[in-house]
DNA sequence: CTTGACTCCGTACTACAGTACGGGCCGTAA
DNA sequence: TTACGGCCCGTACTGTAGTACGGAGTCAAG
């Protein structure tokens, strides 16, 4: 029983078919036990690996760093410090990209402001803008 | 005088002058003037024109975006209110955006919060709890 | 036992935004 | 005049993360 194939994983992981070929090919999930036909047995395990992936990706790493961090996982004794010098570096990465998405938007904000604003006759302000924006 | 060559364009606008054709093919920049030789003939206008380019992306537009805002501009009188609603839904989905990051974020400083502190015998909390992370 | 869904494989294709390549012409300064 | 850097062109390649395709074999229900 504790055997499922690849389109229910695929199912219960909330992923395609496809996208797990794809993942095994990246090496990012183990080559499967194989039937006699071929198809691909997978544990139930997978699934949670899968999620894991996922969540990661959710978290703004990539597929190279979740890679780095599935493989730090399997090391006997998890090295934690490098995961969280990773996780770290992360958060400096996402604070970054915050800032710079809300300079983005208080400038947006402020253009479509004067655009509901301005008269008939002037000219559009966020065209004539953009130009302005510094970013950083 | 009035006239630059590809690469005076491009380092002026900060970009590669194989960029600056490529926005060319991507009809965000016109086929300028040529000399005999086929060299291109650049209006110092154009550096504006990649500058609000780069600065239109810096605001999370993508090209194809800043194509049809750059085609708005042309149009004989300006489309406002075209222009209005793609920066109005340009800040809605940078609002979504700083929120998702905003989560990654937390997760992640929580996690690593709890990986400075944890004992030595216990596992490594954010390889542990990414799978609990649900986003939205 | 047949039908239809599922799976196999390798390859090719998608979108995005460039970046690189190679062979050949052009422009300018020494 | 020659050397060197800049520019021409079309095409191909990069990386990221998949998605699609097509022909063949397989599984399970009716």
């Amino acid at each position: 029983m504790g055997s499922m194939t690849i389109g229910q994983v695929a199912r219960l992981a909330g992923v395609g078919v496809e996208t797990i070929r794809f993942y095994q090919r990246q090496g990012l999930i183990a080559e499967p036990a194989r039937r006699d036909s071929g198809y691909r047995q997978y544990d139930p395990e997978v699934v949670r690996r899968i999620r894991f992936i996922r969540h990661a990706k959710e978290l703004g790493f990539t597929l190279r760093e979740i890679k780095e961090l599935l493989d730090l996982r399997v090391e006997p004794d998890c090295h934690c410090g490098d995961v969280l010098e990773m996780a770290t570096a992360k958060i400096v990465d996402i604070e970054r990209r915050i800032e710079a998405l809300d300079r983005m938007k208080q400038a947006l904000a402020k253009l479509t402001a004067t655009c509901r604003r301005r008269r008939r006759t002037a000219p559009c302000p966020i065209l004539e803008a953009i130009d302005e924006i510094r970013n950083g």
